[in-house]
DNA sequence: TCAATGTAGTTGAGTGTTCAAGTATTCCGT
DNA sequence: ACGGAATACTTGAACACTCAACTACATTGA
């Protein structure tokens, strides 16, 4: 089957959509490097377990809920732990699981980083798009994470 | 001043967006690296480099082509240099300066990767959209990026 | 002309991510 | 009950990126 290239508006849109994400990202890490000692990732971690019952989760559904591998997430949670931020602790029901539990210093490191970091967030983007223009964000963003589950699902199975 | 947390509405739209980002940018450095060996920000590089007149760019212009910072492209490069796809060579206007050169080793391994890549932007984006979406989604991309850019040259200049 | 300042690019150390392979445990079918 | 397959998580090596420091050249202004 040949290549069906992009039209001209879907480059321009695809690009402007890429950079944008490769600038906001950035801009996120930065941000949270510099005023809170940690990545962007490492804070929707603290964020996720804070909002958990207990504070703790297994580390798969810190994985699943983050987005991201098992293999990052033990990473992070590695590093966070050797902070102070989290800690380990074996799984009741399943002799093979993990719980990641954030302390209380975690705690309190998210409680100090969130300001800064919801500041960013509405100075990039919350607060410089209408409220029609940020639905429209979502719907499509909800489209692209169906679509990205979707075509991984596809690759998975053959 | 108080800290002017999100709304309901708004926390939602933020973490679809920012949680298909994370997904998107998984699976397109996934394909890419699995199909051509490199990640997607390499083959970035080597997209503005095929568009450039005479294949070469300025190292700084290859990094605010690709929103990227200096010193991400100069590692960058340094590694296409190693598998031939890039040559630097001295600039002849400023002897300070170096241009990046698509070897055409280097356009073949672009020409070779990009059916995949752009079938995985049809896949995970350009297809799921309607036309009007995707449009929404450039614009907000563009206010998104003018925003990053204002925000960062807000912090540089005290 | 020359010193001060700015710009272009590189480098190395430290950090985060991926990939593949590993261990330990649980689940499933017979 | 038991052996094979699946699941949960970790680990180490290779790779990518950041940050700060550095070299080299250019520009500015007195």
């Amino acid at each position: 089957m040949p290549t069906k290239w992009l039209s001209k508006p879907q480059q321009q849109a695809w690009r402007a959509y890429i950079d944008s994400v490769r600038l906001l990202q950035d801009a996120l890490d930065a941000q949270l490097q510099a005023d809170a000692g940690m990545p962007h990732a490492y804070y929707e971690i603290l964020v996720r377990l804070s909002e958990a019952p207990g504070r703790r989760l297994r580390m798969a559904e810190l994985a699943t809920g983050t987005q991201s591998s098992r293999s990052r997430v033990s990473h992070a949670v590695t590093r966070l732990e050797q902070r102070g931020w989290i800690r380990r602790e074996p799984c009741e029901s399943d002799r093979r699981g993990q719980n990641a539990l954030l302390t209380d210093e975690g705690f309190a490191a998210l409680a100090a980083a969130a300001p800064g970091h919801v500041a960013t967030v509405r100075a990039t983007v919350v607060d410089v798009l209408s409220a029609a223009q940020l639905r429209a964000l979502a719907d499509a963003s909800c489209a692209i994470a169906a679509a990205v589950r979707a075509s991984a699902e596809h690759d998975g199975r053959e």
